[in-house]
RNA sequence: GCUGAUGUGGCUCAAUGGCAGAGCAGUUCACUCGUAAUGAACAGGUUGUCGGUUCGAUUCCGACCAUCAGCUCCA
């Protein structure tokens, strides 16, 4: 008998060579239908794992991260496996588990269409009705190749498998795919699915290789959780600031400008001067200075930074470098446009940190298939700032800087959506890196340690850093769980000597300073964007491009609501009134789907007595009150923010 | 840049190889209204752009532009 410890601890004796799947039946038959796969002494496997010595077992369900891995990698082999079915010649790249479902990248000749998703989803659940036992089995290199010898990506796949291992393989009923595991012990549990969408997908990522069909699928253990998931999916769309942006006239933009050149509205335009005169007074208390640099500059400027060898792809340039003796190009960054000030005079130890910082219009000449909406566009403004600092005041200064995106993040109320990313640079691409790989350790070594030392939980990428240094991203998912970086905070220590900016020192030696190039919200425009579909465009009081609209109830108090609206905007508030000849029930659902934070009604009785019926956004009719307790009230939610 | 889809008034959508239509929104007039959709009238389109086929193209074909999903790239 073995020894089997359980999750919580208890101990269960079983025979020698006991399924996982036979233990969950033993324990109840509710575990036994929920279950997906096994942690085995910490190893995740299949549920038909037989137990050959004592050894701790969890058993995963789909509730577990783990759990839904395997769920929904198995349902991507039974989507393969209907794909064979239907369409013999259609070669099979990957397919596996992401976290938000499955997909698998097939080669075929004819791109798959919209129709045939229901075609695949038919025949899965044909698969599926047949519950196929999956079982694992393992052959050596060679018997391998032969069995897949008609898969030329699985061929590639194998081939790069270390010698002398043996390939372990799934098959369900007569579709075999090469897989490492784990998956549900038979396709009859794969109930509720999905398919939702054929996009192109390049093999192995890679842009320069053959581009496949993907199709993207979800899967769950009921019909009902499919239902939810799907219904979520439409709420989802439903803040789409891509939508609900030009819905709510935040922006619009126009074929004859052109991609990624979004025009601003009013409520749009309000915010992000809201936002920016919020950020730059904060950096002011922060001992920033600012700035005001130019948007475009010759092409020696930008040979001098690296931008030229480095970035020329990404740039606006303006005239032709083989015919023009002055080429300019628009900015794509502020740092050696900043850095200037910083060279304008000799500098002292004393002096620093020097921290600048500077509202700054950004063009890139992104790739005509990244735009969207106000996430990725080819101008845009950022919250920019590059403080130079000696060695000794490096950790201080890059922690002022995690502290002040912390504060606006919070202000704002994205702290709780963020995680932080550790963004390295890839020693096997060094050419789209300047500086010696010595310079490169012992750069990452240092922001490594700041990073520890301030608690900060943080993932690690390699191949994310800038090409001068590596960074600390703030990232955040949209409302479709597109990844982001909405913050970015970077350790620089090329530029300062590209640009030959020195500091005297206490020794009387001429120094490079560190430079930390970091922004505050990072671009207004982005962070606008998730703002608008964090709060699905009802935004905070004190950031709402219209705070208060007053509405008369007839035409007859047309004086007091105008008279009403100009006193409020002497308070400060941001108000419009609306004076058509409508009923009043209409106009209040109108300001109701512009997200207007309150409403002041005005009838007879409230000319009358002095007062305005208040309505709010968040709780509907609150009553009548004095005109002047309704300022009052709207001031204090103003003054919350930043607590 | 790549793969695929889409493009008809401000919005949602219809129709057709032979005069392009509806609802909502808009404007004007009347009604003066207490929590959306009174009445009447008006206005709004070179069917994304350019080219081709055709007696005739919004419809068929091509190129381009823009939008969407994703890949790749990036704040």
């Amino acid at each position: 008998m073995l020894k089997i410890t359980l999750k919580g601890g208890d101990i269960r004796e079983v025979a020698e060579n006991t399924t996982v799947d036979s233990l969950c039946r033993e324990i109840s038959m509710g575990l036994y239908k929920a279950a997906c796969a096994a942690k085995v002494d910490g190893k995740v496997l299949d549920l038909r794992f037989a137990l050959t010595k004592d050894c701790s077992v969890e058993i995963l369900t789909f509730d577990s991260d783990e759990g839904k891995k395997a769920f929904w990698h198995t349902a991507s082999h039974i989507m393969a496996h209907a794909v064979q079915r239907l369409y013999p010649n259609v070669k099979l790249a990957i397919g596996p588990a992401t976290d938000s479902g499955f997909y698998y990248d097939f080669d075929s000749e004819e791109p798959f269409a919209q129709e045939d998703l229901q075609k695949i989803e038919d025949e899965m659940k044909k698969i599926v009705k047949e519950a196929l036992p999956l079982e694992l089995f393992s052959l050596p290199k060679d018997k391998a190749l032969d069995l897949m010898k008609d898969q030329p990506y699985k061929v590639e796949l194998i081939n790069e498998l270390p010698e002398g291992e043996d390939i372990t393989f799934y098959r369900q009923g007569e579709f075999v795919d090469l897989c490492a595991g784990p998956h549900l012990p038979d396709t009859g549990r794969v109930r509720a699915f999905r398919l939702l969408s054929i996009t192109g997908a390049y093999w192995r990522g890679d842009s320069s290789k053959k581009m496949l069909q993907r199709i993207y699928g979800v899967a769950f253990p009921k019909a009902g959780q499919l239902e939810e998931h799907l219904v979520r999916l439409e709420e989802a769309k439903k803040r789409d600031h891509n939508k609900l942006g030009r819905e709510l006239e935040y922006f619009t933009t126009v074929d004859y400008i052109g991609q990624g050149l979004p025009i601003l509205m009013p409520k749009g335009a309000r915010v992000i001067q809201i936002l920016q005169r919020f950020v730059e007074d904060e950096e002011q208390k922060r001992g920033y200075l600012l700035t005001k640099t130019p948007l475009m500059a010759k092409s020696d400027l930008y040979k001098i930074s690296g931008h030229w060898d480095h970035y020329r792809e990404g740039m606006f340039v303006i005239g032709d470098p083989e015919k023009d003796s002055e080429v300019l190009a628009l900015r794509p960054m502020t740092c050696p446009f900043q850095f200037q000030v910083y060279l304008s005079r000799m500098r002292s130890y004393k002096e620093l940190p020097i921290r600048l910082s500077e509202t700054s219009t950004l063009f890139r000449n992104e790739d005509s298939g990244e735009m969207h909406g106000l996430i990725r566009v080819r101008q845009f403004t950022i919250s920019e700032g590059h403080i130079a600092c000696r060695p000794d005041q490096l950790e201080e200064e890059f922690r002022g800087c995690v502290d002040l995106a912390g504060y606006m993040l919070k202000a704002v109320g994205l702290d709780e959506d963020v995680y932080y990313r550790f963004s390295k640079w890839d020693p096997n691409n060094r050419d789209k890196y300047i500086g010696s790989p010595e310079q490169w350790e012992e750069a990452q070594e240092r922001m490594r340690q700041i990073l520890n030392d301030l608690k900060i939980e943080y993932t690690e990428a390699d191949g994310e850093a800038a090409f001068y240094g590596p960074k600390l991203d703030i990232q955040i998912r949209n409302v479709h769980g597109k990844e982001d970086t909405l913050i970015t905070i970077q350790i620089d220590f090329q530029l300062a000597e590209r640009f030959g900016m020195e500091y005297v020192d206490a020794d009387g030696q001429k120094k490079y300073p560190y430079v930390i190039h970091r922004t505050s919200i990072g671009c207004y425009e982005r962070s606008l964007a998730l703002l608008i579909e964090k709060y699905a465009g009802a935004l905070p009081l004190w950031m709402s491009p219209e705070q208060v609209r007053v509405i008369p109830v007839s035409e007859k108090q047309a004086e007091a609501v105008k008279s009403a609206a100009e006193k409020l905007r002497a308070a400060g508030l941001r108000v419009e009134a609306d004076l058509r000849n409508e009923k009043l029930g209409y106009k209040i659902r109108e300001a109701q789907m512009q997200k207007v934070p309150y409403m002041l009604i005005i009838g007879e009785r409230e000319a009358a007595d002095g007062t305005v019926s208040v309505r709010s956004r968040r709780d509907g009719d609150i009553g009548a009150m004095p005109f002047d307790e309704f300022i009052a009230l709207a001031r204090r939610e103003v003054e919350e923010k930043a607590k």
